[in-house]
DNA sequence: GCCACATTCATGCGATTGCATCAAGTTTGA
DNA sequence: TCAAACTTGATGCAATCGCATGAATGTGGC
């Protein structure tokens, strides 16, 4: 019996159509789609409860971490807002908006950029590492709760190994 | 020198208190971190895609597949909302107004449950399994394009099997 | 130098999300 | 039998999302 959650469709095969387009008849294995779904319910999981445990502990949203930290690693020439968009991997309406919001905590500053008027570098403000490394010890045990007290380091490099093609992949 | 995307902080020393919250003071292993963090890398990438696949062919979201599929797979006695709800793990709220925009677009339809007054039975249309079908060849397509295209099904069923403690533990 | 084109970021908009709450129905316990 | 507690699903609301578009700036061909 197929798995409970398997989305192979049965009835694919009548709605095939000799002349579709070649992208849309590649089917993936059952173990490909079972990747897929294990890849997609585990972060809705994982998602799910490290924003409640941010929010429970009055702590902004996940979104706020991601940026922070990778504000933190650029230091002090900050990144562009395209640079943010690459890191997270979030449409640049979404960045432009977010730090909007850093800026009005005063997490982040905004600096005109020297070698390209249309730019602007985000630089992290002392307030704006405060808040990371305030939320790092709520996110750290989500991620200690999710991951590390089911998957073993091993597999745990396994996955990230794994996975690291599939996020380099940007086609698309 | 640390993964570009590691999100360890190299200051939570000095955030940390002798009587946090025990919760609080649990650290992931460098090894979890990185899987966390591929976890929710790719299945940015994979979610994108999927959603702008569905959106270039014209069909609804991905929402509507996992959804659908669901029903589909319950047959005739169809399923209570709250059951959805558990399948998609999504937020209770939701499931409720994408099972109206279903029930909008015919795709399911609602019916009063025999021994629960409470309760309802959302049951799958055949209009609601041709949508489905319609999907499926987009969605297939980006699931091998995300994964089959990177992973083999050796590694694919190791992550699923990896994964599965994960998604199975709902503590929180 | 100048004009067409590309790039960078902001913003209007509609859709979707999660949370909090509510109404209706069911179960429990005395 | 009745009331309190619980369960089920709907809805108001504010926040956030992606897309489409716009304004400002930069780049390259002539």
């Amino acid at each position: 019996m197929a798995k409970a959650t398997d989305p192979k469709s049965n009835d694919d095969a009548p709605t095939r159509r000799a002349n579709d387009a070649a992208a849309a008849t590649r089917r993936p294995s059952d173990a490909v789609t079972a990747a897929w779904i294990a890849l997609m319910r585990a972060q809705q999981v994982a998602m799910r409860r490290a924003e409640r445990a941010l929010r429970r502990a009055e702590l902004p949203a996940y979104g706020w971490y991601d940026a922070l930290w990778e504000l933190e690693k650029a230091g002090e020439d900050g990144l562009r807002i395209g640079e943010i968009e690459q890191q997270m991997l979030v449409a640049q309406s979404n960045v432009s908006r977010l730090v909007d919001r850093l800026e009005a905590a005063s997490c982040i500053v905004r600096r005109p950029c020297p070698t390209d008027g249309r730019a602007q570098l985000i630089v992290i403000t002392d307030a704006g590492r405060a808040v990371r490394a305030r939320m790092w010890p709520i996110y750290a045990e989500v991620i200690q709760s999710v991951v590390g007290d089911h998957v073993n380091d091993a597999d745990a490099s396994l996955i990230a190994a794994i996975l690291a093609p599939v996020i380099a992949d940007r086609g698309d």
